[in-house]
DNA sequence: ATAGTAATGTTATAATATAACAAATAAAGA
DNA sequence: TCTTTATTTGTTATATTATAACATTACTAT
């Protein structure tokens, strides 16, 4: 088992409500925006909420092709693709892996605590760090375009647990 | 020509003095640790060092192998694991590279602000910034560990120049 | 219906990274 | 010094992540 595979039973227990919802407002999203959110792309961004920590590529793909799929790495990374194209899905640069966006819709810039013991990820939206790395940025005459903010560490339960 | 190799010249003119002064730290702060700092690794080292901006692992094999060597893709790989051991280089995770840390040895947690025009990375080591992620961190329940803050976007020179 | 566009299928391959074991070299102890 | 041990490097093979190129299919709009 690795650790993308774990999963702790108390936790997440509405999870298959949620990934509904999350779902439902992807379809909105696409709609409003002539997108189309093919039953492909919808069940690539259904895999990846449906695990609580980012997923790799290869990862999704042998889901996908769990049940009889014959599906090519194009296809996965293509849908992908779109996916982070109209932010419903983040690259994690630092894991190779994919997570969903808990507030698509809206440009933003997140960070992400990731948890080094249970892989969960937390996405947040601080003004305090976005100012702090605008400030820094400003005096050196930079123009910050996309920050990539990925902290490890441990997260509340498992360093509770120990 | 790749944008690895892309070079301005007038910037970094006085860069062969700096290397070098780099690499004699570096010869230093193993020696103090008992570490080996050997030709290869050195050469590792020096080699990233070279290129203003970060370079991927095959791109530093190239160079090795540049004047007729025979080095293979793990012996550049262990070399590279040797120096992040160490803290004399960074891995760059947004860019899949690998480049100089500018303060080794002291341990520290780095901001990297990446000109996705030049290529060119400024480490930087904000106090404001880690305050704010200590901060939402903290609110979260979240031990920080190793932050990854990648802050892709445009250098004063780029952005000045158009 | 037809033409144009977008999405998916398919095959091959590029780019990045590591496993496993052999050989050489350096450090440590007798 | 000689021998033993640990570290480093060499070598081959392979794993993992990602994309190129082109064919086919399915939508959309006229
Ligand atoms: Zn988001
Ligand atoms: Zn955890
Ligand atoms: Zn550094
Ligand atoms: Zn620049």
């Amino acid at each position: 088992m690795t650790s993308k595979d774990k999963n702790s039973p108390g936790r997440d227990h509405d999870r298959g409500a949620r990934v509904e919802s999350v779902l439902e407002q992807a379809e909105t999203l696409c709609r409003e925006r002539g997108a189309r959110l093919t039953p492909l792309r919808r069940r690539v961004l259904e895999i990846i909420w449906e695990n609580h920590a980012p997923l790799g590529a290869y990862d999704v793909l042998q889901r996908m092709n769990a049940e009889g799929g014959r599906n090519a790495p194009p296809t996965v990374y293509r849908a992908l693709d779109f996916l982070l194209k109209h932010g419903l899905i983040h690259r994690i640069e630092s894991q190779k892996a994919f997570v969903g966006c808990a507030t698509p819709g809206n440009a933003h810039k997140a960070q992400f605590f990731i948890c080094r013991d249970c892989g969960t990820v937390a996405e947040t939206h601080s003004v305090e760090i976005g100012e702090a790395i605008e400030a820094s940025a400003t005096r050196a005459g930079f123009l910050v375009e996309t920050p990539v903010m990925e902290i490890s560490g441990r997260c509340k339960e498992c360093h509770d647990d120990e």
